[in-house]
DNA sequence: TTGGTTATACGAATATTTTCGTACATTCGT
DNA sequence: ACGAATGTACGAAAATATTCGTATAACCAA
């Protein structure tokens, strides 16, 4: 068994990291308040969360004042390169391909957005 | 709360899916011998897991011999997108393209697939 | 200073997912 | 015909993930 592999995120943690990611630093009453936009929940229960990304290596906290500062360790890109990863093996059959248009079908893109796309292909076909 | 939405299948169903998506019709000692290539497992294990993707309403099953023969009920396509989009929405803050690019970026894929995936790039371009 | 508010810690209840043992039925080769 | 092999059913243990109550400490405003 793999030791020093990343601890794979849960759903919940996810949803946590994600806040972190975008904002750097926070309390867990910032990340809270922004989590129960979305879905109920009780504030223990998101700090208990929390605690256990600490205990988990995810997360690591500034605790030198009472309310104390968390962020994020995991790599952003490092994970989300793991989830899709997992997805593409796991329900597309190993095909990232098929997963990029499973992807592009069902989600607006800009006209920006699917021109930065195609250059990114066309640096790719140069390296091949 | 909605209740006639798709039950989202667990890690484990999903590669059960993957094998009956893959195949159609398959016992369990099929799927079985397929899934412990990968990872270690016990019969029964694999046996449970397709009883209660049954009760689910994943799969269906043709019980007249005494061989079960199963078959999955939910669409590959509509499992995919919503695994995608659940992805998307939870670890890429809602940009499809943002997921496209770290999928592509770190898959190899052909040179047909690259084209592919240009074309279908036209397509929504023209569509806007 | 004192009471209300805001924190953390932590154990424990729930819920969910995964794993497996055991009982029992059917089938098949000899 | 009968024992081994192969199958299903099913309860329950084990592993994980989620939720929350309660104790207690720190802070702040009047």
């Amino acid at each position: 068994m793999v030791t020093d592999q990343q601890h794979k995120p849960t759903e919940s943690e996810l949803e946590i990291l994600q806040i972190l990611w975008d904002k750097g630093n926070c309390t867990v009453r910032e990340v809270h308040e922004i989590l129960t936009l979305e879905k109920e929940a009780g504030y223990t229960t998101t700090l208990k969360l929390m605690q256990i990304m600490h205990e988990k290596g995810l997360v690591k906290r500034d605790t030198s004042a009472k309310t104390h500062i968390y962020t994020a360790i995991v790599n952003q890109q490092k994970t989300q390169e793991q989830l899709v990863t997992k997805l593409i093996d796991n329900a597309f059959n190993g095909s990232a391909a098929r997963l990029v248009m499973q992807a592009l079908g069902n989600h607006q893109s800009s006209k920006d957005e699917i021109e930065a796309i195609k250059e990114y292909l066309d640096k790719l076909e140069k390296q091949q």
